[in-house]
DNA sequence: GAAAACAGTGTACACTTGTACACTGAAATT
DNA sequence: AATTTCAGTGTACAAGTGTACACTGTTTTC
């Protein structure tokens, strides 16, 4: 049994991390962020803020695992759609274009602290990015029947490649951002096509040698 | 003839852009720089640094110039270095890689301010990065006879994986750095491939048309 | 040589920041 | 029912911030 005390001390905390998430914008980040602006925010005392992080920084580790939760149902998402036929390569990067309208802050939040000042965070972000490189390399190497090294600089590369068109993306307007989708597509086609002959020539070359 | 007094505040000028340039780090990013710290660093009266910029943001932007500055005495050594045999592509990765190394806090200026908080900031980095593609792509037009519309598709693939190869490689040892470049020419290679068919299947089908 | 311009200084002030500390009242435990 | 626990409050303080303003001494202009 959850007593009513724990339960209050939940909502609490969670006022507090989408506080934090409100005042996120382009002109606002997470590090220019004051303890005692996001306290106010959850209509909270300053002091009440450290019933449940430490500091800020615990705060912004929640949100960096927040975000990589929403990068999972992101995938979770798209991996849904192509289930139901159509290109995989734009669909894909339509669906991360989405996710980029609806979810801004919480990209910008990744994108931000990916080059940051805390060596905590950077991890942080890094274990999510990988692990979304991870799943992708996983895809390709069996849909594709691709060479293992090949797939991961695919894989690696076409994360790369998205996530760079999705920080692009929160500057522009809707028609700009479809042309960023359309090139984004453009070049995922073109690594594809190239890892998938670098793959057959790997695979020739390792038969001419058995 | 250029008198002593605007000599004296040319001198002082640089002292604050250096001081500013010396305090930015892994640990510190220009926006968490106040005004005062800059200024006692150049050895000044805080009130002082008003007689050479309006405020922090004038002096940040003096420094993306700055980046910008090295960002193109890096391709021209890599252009020489070219031009002297060698791979175009390893060559131009491990030019960059030493560049990473010797400069990490420019590069990490510009990284961290291409997805700040300040338009103007974003701009300029942006307008910086984009000269760099354009370079580029000009070059794999003519050097590999590529379709334009492919070429920039390359050049712009190319940049943003050497940008995001370059942003893990600061936070990694030598040896990590290695396998990171490696990693690198093995995708520019890949993209390279990809491009060079994708260009001549599309001038293949335009000769069909005539 | 007198007057003006101006880079650099020192003081002062109003704000914001994180957080230490003592407190309250309701929930949980005994 | 008495006691303990603990989320949330309010006060207080030292430290740091940007910048307005009046100043000084040297260089430049006339």
């Amino acid at each position: 049994m959850v007593g009513i005390r724990a339960q209050q001390k939940e909502k609490t905390r969670r006022q507090l991390i989408d506080a934090a998430l409100t005042q996120l914008s382009a002109e606002r980040s997470f590090s220019s962020l004051s303890l005692r602006e996001v306290a106010k925010e959850a209509g909270l005392a300053p002091t009440s803020f450290y019933r449940h992080f430490t500091d800020m920084d615990e705060l912004g580790l929640t949100l960096v695992d927040e975000a990589g939760l929403t990068l999972r149902q992101l995938m979770r998402q798209a991996r849904q759609r192509i289930e139901n036929g159509g290109s995989v390569i734009t669909t894909s990067v339509v669906t991360f274009m989405e996710f980029i309208e609806d979810n801004g802050n919480i990209f910008r939040l990744l994108l931000r602290e990916r080059s940051g000042t805390s060596a905590a965070f950077r991890a942080a972000v890094s274990r999510e990015v990988r692990y979304f490189t991870m799943e992708l390399c996983d895809y390709l190497q069996h849909a594709n029947q691709l060479d293992a090294e090949v797939a991961y600089l695919q894989a690696n590369a076409a994360v790369t490649i998205v996530f760079s068109a999705g920080s692009d993306a929160l500057d522009v307007d809707k028609k700009e951002r479809q042309q960023l989708a359309d090139r984004t597509v453009g070049q995922l086609r073109i690594i594809a096509k190239g890892a998938h002959d670098f793959s057959l020539r790997k695979k020739k070359l390792a038969k001419t040698k058995e």
